[in-house]
DNA sequence: ACTCCTCTGTCTATCGATAGATAGCCGTTG
DNA sequence: CAACGGCTATCTATCGATAGACAGAGGAGT
């Protein structure tokens, strides 16, 4: 992969999570990193080309982030996702890629709505299965996510990142749901991850 | 208010929630009417302006179809803003207006993300005070907006409404954990509210 | 060593489409 | 008459996308 294709995938990245599918142009991501608009063309052949191809990055580094450490328990890995997306929210401001594109699906050229439902798939597999596996989990692990991508849109909305941290308190201590020992345990200080 | 005026702001609505603020345009909105896109000036001056409209006359609509109920129980009131959620979402596919805009709210005009703020701030004020009040009680409020808001994201990115069903299953009974036929209960169950 | 060829990355120039917005005219209606 | 609500016509800006040219790097063949 090219390093000027990787800073202007960078550069989507940025302007996507702050204003949606819509809130970057080819001119402006070149302008941005001193190329022509034309010239974007070359590393990618169109916008929506270039919006799943962040997507799906965006999915890995972020799987990458919050993969499953030894011994962890269902509560460390609710705690992982949360600090990874508080992470981002906290220092530049702007929430989950997949979030933002998941709430303007109806709009998306079809490869990005496959790229954004993928993250969300890999996601709820992944932690339904770091919290034990079974239908009920799957559930869980929904509810999980919910509420961490509603947390971020309140917080963006609000203008504030306490109402993420409100919004979210009760994951961290979570409804028991399957081993009452846990809960104790769940103190540990949850690792400061970031995709 | 006048009756073109009135479907205008109808058909904004449903683009916006189908694919954010960039997802209608002038021209298109009249054409859907049978006016010319120059005519919508006439009755909103700027796209910011009407998008604006559109949030606030939708914040009006939602907390009046989740009013409260006399002998209602802090659940009573969860569950209804559950049912207003799902069923906007069952009936034509499209999530909350302003869980939309909030999620690009980098991206907005000063105005809409102010209507935007205000819709979540009356929302949670009001959820906040049908739970008894207090700052634990706000913070709960933050928690089930997130999670619907979370909801209708999931189900709008995996393209199935099971995905909100479930992540917001433990809102109806906070302690307990899915059961599989909790959905079909709560479609039938709850008052029949929509914005 | 020298030439030829290909590939890469960028450029200029331009396309057609669409965006939001404005000015001014005109018919209807109260 | 005067206000309202729509129209025509047009402007400026920007969009994604394409065509074609050019410079440089590097490998292959002689």
């Amino acid at each position: 992969m090219n390093e000027t294709a990787e800073r202007l995938m960078d550069l989507a990245e940025s302007h996507i999570r702050n204003a949606g599918y819509g809130g970057f142009s080819f001119r402006e991501l070149a302008a941005e990193i001193g190329i022509k608009s034309a010239s974007v063309h070359h590393h990618f052949p169109t916008k929506a080309t270039m919006a799943a191809a962040v997507a799906s990055r965006y999915a890995d580094r972020f799987l990458a982030a919050v993969v499953h450490q030894p011994n962890e328990t269902a509560e460390d890995a609710v705690a992982m996702y949360r600090s990874a997306f508080r992470t981002a929210l906290d220092r530049d401001g702007r929430m989950c890629l997949c979030g933002v594109l998941g709430a303007e699906a109806g709009g998306l050229p079809p490869e990005v709505a496959k790229a954004t439902r993928t993250f969300f798939r890999r996601c709820i597999e992944d932690l339904s299965a770091r919290m034990g596996g079974g239908p009920e989990t799957k559930a869980r692990a929904l509810q999980v996510m919910a509420t961490l991508e509603g947390g971020m849109v309140l917080a963006r909305a609000l203008g504030s990142i306490d109402a993420f941290d409100q919004a979210t308190a009760s994951l961290a201590k979570p409804v028991e749901i399957s081993k009452p020992d846990e809960a104790s345990k769940a103190k540990t200080t949850p690792p400061e991850v970031c995709p």
